[in-house]
RNA sequence: GUCCCCUUCGUCUAGUGGCCUAGGACGCUACCUUUUCACGGUGGAAACAGGGGUUCAAACCCCCUAGGGGAUACCA
């Protein structure tokens, strides 16, 4: 049996880390057990849409190198992969009518206010809101005195209420429900005839082959309600996987700050596809953050030693795999990802290698480049220079070596200046630094000094004494 | 309210009755290296939610309490 997985969400928003999070956990898992990973919309709640969302979607995916194998964009044996295609050719109507023959689907006419009122009811007497059956066995004549009323019916599905409903469950193990606490039998179409999840999964589950659903904690009640459908199809139960959610930093809520922290946001604010999945990846593991590529981390990946508990996303451990995969990142894997990072400028490629490996060990994020970038090539508000150190300064444009700058320039330029001077150690160099870069901070000088080259140099020279 | 799940260093976690003086990874910190910062190297501090049991022995088993998460839709 080969392994098939999906990821399926709905277009009503964005890519952001929690659903990422299951995503890939979705890709690893078929990577490592030569599966296919599976892209399917769940459009059918047409009224939450939003527009673009899906194309987005793709996108962020193909970023990550999460790109599916199958999926809308990309066609596949069974497609189509969105559920309102689906619902077209009359997927879900042929089921619908299926169960409604052998007993386990019926038509329901109360409203959604009688419903608000029973649950207010049942929730005042302290019992669990559920719907209680009560259309379960309308006869043809009260059915068709409702309809004389101008009453739509929903159709529900008709749990066996005395069962229960188990599956088996990678992280959790065994998980069994008791179906008489499932809130009472399930609304499958709406009364505008559209079909909901809940029973438009479990057929695509089945039409599409999925072995494996893996997704997150908020919906193990839905696995066990779909269980019962799956097995009143006859069908048999994929096995599943329901990871803990993700939580904020201070352990509360799943928070709008995480929902809002979305792929695009973590793109902007310059963050590498690498560290976003090694980071997720190593979530729920004591394995520490293994970085790597998708395959890579793949390799390490073992679901079933993921932890139960809700799991905090902490943005500083994400920060430092990034920094980690940057420091010794080459010029021409990071070119990629530095658009929008590094200033327009028309630099050589040669000069754009150097400058970014000597910079490269004292940035965590992309956004870091362009201040570097500017202390090398453009403006900057630098620290004013020391009264006593402005003739020292002065010796500095004197002796400062003329072009062509290779790796020891600086050392040349430095035992004159020594001699010249008389300075030594931190006195010699600092008053450099300041006016070379205008901070007491950075890179090595040796590395930045033919970066610069000889024109920056000298102007920032002789700036600084102006000031 | 009701049902399900969870609770070990700051964070992710190892741990299934004696190997626990509680281990690792990241962070933090000290020192070393370094003509700065960063990188790198070597050390260090740092946790069993609380209370009751059971047992010769409990982070591990049982009960209670507290806290957190999820679910409870004609959303997905």
């Amino acid at each position: 049996m080969t392994v098939r997985v999906r990821f399926a969400p709905s277009p009503t928003g964005k890519l952001h880390v929690g659903n990422i999070r299951t995503t890939l956990a979705n890709v690893l898992f078929a990577k490592k057990n030569k599966g296919t990973f599976v892209l399917r919309m769940e459009d059918t709640d047409t009224e939450r849409e939003v527009q673009n969302a899906e194309q987005a979607m793709f996108r962020d995916l193909d970023w990550l190198d999460l790109t599916p194998d199958e999926s809308p964009e990309k066609g596949g044996k069974y497609a189509p992969y969105r559920m309102s295609e689906r619902a077209e050719r009359g997927d879900y109507k042929k089921v619908v009518e299926h169960l409604m023959e052998i007993g386990r689907a019926y038509e329901c006419f109360v409203t959604k206010d009688e419903l608000a009122l029973m649950r207010k009811i049942q929730r005042a007497a302290g019992k669990p809101p559920a719907y209680d059956g009560r259309h379960r066995n309308l006869t043809e004549e009260q059915k068709q005195k409702f309809m004389a009323e101008g009453k739509k019916p929903v159709i529900r599905f008709k749990f066996n209420d005395d069962e229960q409903a188990n599956f088996k469950d990678l992280v959790r193990g065994d998980v069994s429900f008791e179906v008489k606490n499932l809130g009472g039998d399930p609304v499958i179409v709406r009364d505008n005839g559209v079909p909901l999840f809940t029973l438009a999964g479990v057929v695509d589950d089945i039409n599409q082959k999925i072995t494996h659903a893996i997704r997150g904690e908020d919906h193990v009640t839905n696995t066990a309600v779909q269980v019962q459908i799956f097995e009143a199809l006859k069908a048999e139960v994929p096995t599943f996987a329901h990871m803990p959610m993700l939580t904020d930093i201070d352990g509360t809520k799943l928070s709008k700050r995480l929902d809002g922290l979305s792929i695009k946001e973590l793109r902007e604010g310059g963050y590498l596809p690498k560290a976003i999945n090694s980071y997720l990846a190593s979530l729920g593991f004591s394995t520490g953050v293994h970085i790597g590529s998708v395959e890579e981390i793949a390799q390490q990946f073992e679901l079933d030693k993921m932890g139960r508990a809700p799991v905090r996303f902490d943005i500083e451990q994400l920060k430092r795999a990034n920094a980690i995969i940057l420091h010794d990142m080459e010029y021409k894997d990071v070119k990629p990802f530095i658009d929008g990072f590094i200033p327009e400028n028309n630099l050589s490629t040669e000069k754009l290698e150097i400058f970014w490996k000597s910079i490269r060990e004292n940035i965590e994020l992309l956004t870091d480049i362009k201040e570097h970038f500017d202390i090398c090539f453009g403006v900057f508000n630098g620290e004013l220079l020391n009264e006593d150190d402005v003739s020292y300064i002065e010796q500095a444009v004197e002796t400062l070596p003329h072009e062509p700058y290779t790796n020891d320039t600086w050392q040349k330029w430095m035992s004159e200046l020594k001699q010249v001077s008389g300075r030594k150690g931190k006195s010699l160099f600092m008053p450099l630094r300041v006016a070379l870069t205008g901070q007491q901070h950075g890179p090595e000088l040796a590395n930045l000094l033919p970066v610069m080259g000889e024109e920056v140099a000298r102007n920032r020279l002789e700036s600084a004494l102006k000031k």
